[in-house]
DNA sequence: TACATACAC
DNA sequence: CATGGTGTATGTA
């Protein structure tokens, strides 16, 4: 490793994550994008940062790669007696009962702005901004430009690129969309962002005695015909393997793994790792470095060595995933862990400005925390200085927080501490929410939301969604030790009573939703749209951003449509049993209520917001915590709470 | 608890 | 000119 050709060709030891192959990438010329890259980012503040971090990382995998030489026979034996353990039993935990489906819209952001404007059919087109796109469509990723890349460098690799800024409430339209025909196939799917999902299409198979090559084809077909978007599906028997599926024939197409452990070790074994979800630039490039580590046949061949260098947990995804193993069941939900605002300027060591931020920054967090009627004990401040290295500085206090003025002060004293510094960001977080049963209100709220989240998160509101399964979310963490992360472990809970929920695993999957984002793809990344605030978000905040949705594309409120096969709302995901009849006219007259709110305030929102904690139900993904308040006033009476599981808070 | 990292999207 | 924002998990001290 060390030095390769650094001379020669500086450019190729520059590894940025946007210039690994995508999908829609193999005619590029390699080379002259890396030069490109190089080129555009030498001599940078970011650049000289991401050498440090490269020097780092070289140094971890030279400390490693010294562990692993002091082996003996002896260690390495009884690393193998281990790891063969651990294969075994995670064999052994092999379901093959379930048939998964994983949705990917194809460039989404991209695809939209093309819909909506067909003028830039035909075009290299970027979404975003010099700074940072979002995502790029197929003419554009013929050149080299990919999502995470910073407009400028597109621009320079593809002088034609026609930029197009970010327009959520257009993509949380179409999403909306493609989620009526998830619905339709599995009302608990897991939406993960605003164009993936995932589906349990077992059932679907099973009842109408179909296969599942059919159903992906029919549920491709049904999202073209509604939205004009294109797709791409993986079938799988779990998540894992689903969304390594979703990437084999995108765009446009789709790719069936069946239920048969030889079919799935044929399809795994040459998998190259940085395809697993979960596997990043860090974790691939230790494995190989160290390790000769490339496919998931080799992360088998060499599990001794896995066991001898990485954390229980990161072994054990490892082992899973190299054997094709992923979570098969639906996931809780969980509830949120943290909220934060972050903000990214031209760097300053004005202090009065640098104070200013922090203002602005404690006033957006408070007021997220508002709609979700969060309380927290912990403020992390967080930092990057002009020359991006990055640092947090973290408090807990005794007495749940919420407002801009508590926020702020314990904020300021946080900054202070740190100043005089030339900053490009400032960030906040807050953590350990009070568990309140009702911080601010109904005691029932939570229940409420609960039940709504069932439906598939995402979506909808108020679900959170994400947390509990899965999947693939996390990450391992490389260090030492990974965890694992999706499915792996996940069996085991899984296989708990879904009743109690468990929470304890979270995440993952579904989580996707948060961001916004819809990218994707293709090996690492397609897309990736960024963003940020939950949908919810973008729901409520948009106040200032966007004009309201509502007003510009009739989003699902204005249909109405509101009790789906009689029992989901659809404007929050909420279900309602059929028996629930007042609640149902409860529940419904409080979407209408809100919407005729919207509608006169339409300018007012963020006063609104404040003023009334509820939030709207819909948005979505919040997590779920707190969100629930959204239930209207519907809460008076119901019992609902019975129904659904509730979980612990945390 | 505090902080740094990795990863997803 | 110019390299994002939100959230979760883990390791380590």
């Amino acid at each position: 490793m060390g030095t390769t050709s650094d001379g020669d060709r500086p450019w190729e030891s520059y590894h940025t994550v946007y210039t690994n192959a995508k999908a829609g990438m193999d005619g590029v010329d390699k080379e002259r994008v890396q030069r490109v890259i190089y080129e555009m980012s030498k001599g940078s503040k970011y650049f000289e940062n991401e050498q440090r971090k490269e020097a780092f990382l070289k140094q971890r995998i030279e400390r490693m790669h010294a562990q692993c030489a002091k082996l003996t026979t002896n260690d390495i034996a009884h690393f193998q007696m281990i790891a063969d353990k651990r294969i075994l039993e995670s064999e052994a935990a092999r379901d093959l009962s379930k048939i998964w489906l994983h949705s990917d819209m194809d460039a989404f952001y991209a695809a939209v702005e093309m819909l909506d404007n067909p003028s830039l059919k035909g075009k290299p087109l970027a979404v975003g901004s010099m700074s940072m796109i979002c995502t790029a469509n197929y003419e554009a990723r013929k050149f080299g430009v990919r999502a995470a890349m910073p407009g400028f460098i597109a621009r320079k690799l593809c002088p034609n690129l026609v930029f197009v800024p970010t327009n959520f409430d257009k993509y949380m339209y179409y999403s909306e969309m493609t989620r009526k025909v998830f619905r339709r196939y599995d009302p608990y799917f897991i939406a993960t962002s605003l164009d993936e999902a995932y589906l349990n299409i077992t059932d679907v198979c099973k009842e109408r005695g179909v296969s599942s090559q059919e159903v992906a084809e029919e549920l491709r077909n049904a999202i073209f015909e509604e939205t004009s978007l294109t797709c791409s599906a993986g079938v799988a028997p779990n998540r894992l393997l689903a969304k390594v599926c979703s990437d084999i024939n995108k765009p446009n197409g789709q790719f069936i793994l069946p239920n048969e452990r030889k079919a799935i070790m044929a399809f795994i074994s040459s998998l190259p790792i940085r395809k697993i979800g979960g596997i990043g630039k860090v974790t691939e490039h230790i494995l190989r470095d160290v390790l000769g580590i490339n496919t998931c046949e080799e992360m088998l061949k060499k599990s001794a060595y896995l066991c001898a260098l990485f954390s229980p947990c990161s072994i054990d995804f490892f082992i899973s995933a190299a054997l094709g193993l992923g979570s098969t069941d639906t996931p809780q939900f969980s509830l949120r862990k943290s909220m934060s605002s972050e903000r990214t300027f031209s760097g300053t060591e004005d202090q009065s400005l640098l104070y200013q931020k922090l203002d602005e920054i404690a006033d957006s967090l408070s007021n997220d925390m508002q709609i979700e009627s969060l309380f927290g004990r912990t403020l992390t401040l967080k930092l990057k200085t002009a020359s991006f290295e990055v640092r947090t500085r973290a408090l807990s206090l005794q007495k749940y927080i919420q407002s801009k003025e508590d926020i702020l002060s314990h904020a300021t004293r946080l900054l202070k501490a740190e100043l005089p510094l030339s900053l490009r960001l400032i960030g906040l977080r807050m953590s350990h929410f009070r568990d309140d049963k009702h911080g601010s209100g109904d005691p029932m709220q939570k229940t409420i939301t609960s039940f709504i989240f069932s439906g598939d998160a995402s979506e909808n509101v108020l679900c959170d969604n994400h947390s509990a399964g899965t999947d693939t979310s996390d990450d391992p963490l490389i260090g030492n030790d990974l965890c694992f992360q999706d499915d792996q472990n996940v069996p085991s809970l899984g296989s708990r009573h879904p009743e109690l929920v468990d929470e304890q695993c979270f995440n993952n999957d579904v989580d996707g939703w948060k961001k916004i984002d819809g990218f994707k793809s293709s090996a690492k990344t397609d897309e990736m749209e960024m963003y940020s605030r939950t949908e919810s978000n973008v729901e409520v905040n948009e106040t200032g951003k966007f004009p309201d949705n509502r007003a510009v594309y009739p989003s699902t409120r204005e249909g109405l449509a509101f009790w789906i096969d009689d029992y989901i709302c659809s404007l929050c995901g909420c279900e309602l049993p059929p028996s629930f009849i007042e609640e149902r006219q409860e529940h419904s007259d409080y979407h209408l209520a809100e919407m005729l709110q919207k509608e006169e305030s339409t300018n007012n929102l963020s006063k609104l917001m404040q003023e009334r904690p509820i939030d709207k139900g819909s948005s979505a993904t919040g997590t779920s915590r707190k969100r629930q308040k959204s239930s209207p006033k519907g809460s008076k009476h119901i019992p609902i709470d019975f129904f659904f599981k509730r979980n612990k808070e945390v």
